[in-house]
DNA sequence: ACTAATCCTGATAAAATTAGTCAAGTATAA
DNA sequence: TTATACTTGACTAATTTTATCAGGATTAGT
């Protein structure tokens, strides 16, 4: 269906709200969780995730948590989606590539070229958003959390 | 990851191949499956998908097979993804509305705006290409049937 | 130093989705 | 009449997603 999963949703929405919190004290795990009904040790997974890919940093013990990396307009939902769901890639014949990035004779379909052509546009549109629209979106407060 | 699923990937392959056919006699489904390697009891699954959707037609018995009901040039990628896999929509918030056709109260999140915004980009990134442009992309044969 | 809070990490289990199989049927051409 | 090929629904297997859990490491405050 083209759609993203639990993990790529939490992040998102994880990362909204340390947009909100960007230049503040970190903000716990805990916290982010109550604020959207999500699984506290999912969460945890997912945080992680967007830590290895450099997004967001962490500070452990008392008054610990997690801040983004960089200010919010300088993260795009492209790289967000990409850290929490891998590369966007139509079909996995995109993926393999030989070491001149030509795809490999045996991972070539009918559509890889179109397939990588539509995988382009579609990062593009992501790179467009940045985490300040995302966070500018709901400045009214009117989004409901329960939402998956 | 935002990929296809096999479902798809199988029913664009299939659609390239009733693309070339175009015009002439029915194509089984044996041939189409023996072409690329997918296995038949599967491909008539997905099949069925693009003829209740009105992509495909059909003759049974003897010299039976499929055949696109539109001329190539009159059908996307969009409809066939959205016939094999479903509307797209990032989040199920984006599917449900009410009456309206606004999103019901309960059914929003921080990022459903945005999402809608991203899913009609990519719709209409996949209503961009037509199933000629997918045939001509490979006029030189040169594609290899293994790859999923 | 002690303690409570919090992130870190890897293993594991449950649930959902996807992928694929099977069988009995109906329609068609020769 | 027969062989061919689509139709349909039920079923099983594999994979991925969605968590859960436990024990460890780090930090702030006292």
């Amino acid at each position: 269906m083209l759609k993203l999963s639990n993990r790529g949703l939490y992040g998102i929405k994880a990362l909204y709200e340390l947009a909100n919190n960007y230049g503040k004290e970190p903000l716990a795990i805990r916290e982010i969780s109550k604020r959207h009904g999500m699984p506290v040790p999912f969460l945890e997974q997912v945080l992680h995730l967007l830590k290895k890919k450099g997004l967001v940093k962490s500070r452990r013990g008392s008054n610990g948590g997690y801040t983004l990396s960089r200010s919010p307009d300088k993260i795009t939902l492209g790289e967000a989606v990409i850290a929490l769901e891998g590369p966007i890639a139509l079909c996995d014949c995109i993926l393999k590539r030989d070491p001149d990035n030509k795809l490999e004779k045996e991972m070539r379909c009918v559509a890889s070229n179109i397939y990588r052509k539509l995988g382009e546009k579609v990062e593009q549109a992501f790179n467009s958003v940045t985490l300040l629209e995302l966070a500018e979106e709901n400045s009214d407060k009117t989004y409901i959390a329960t939402c998956k």
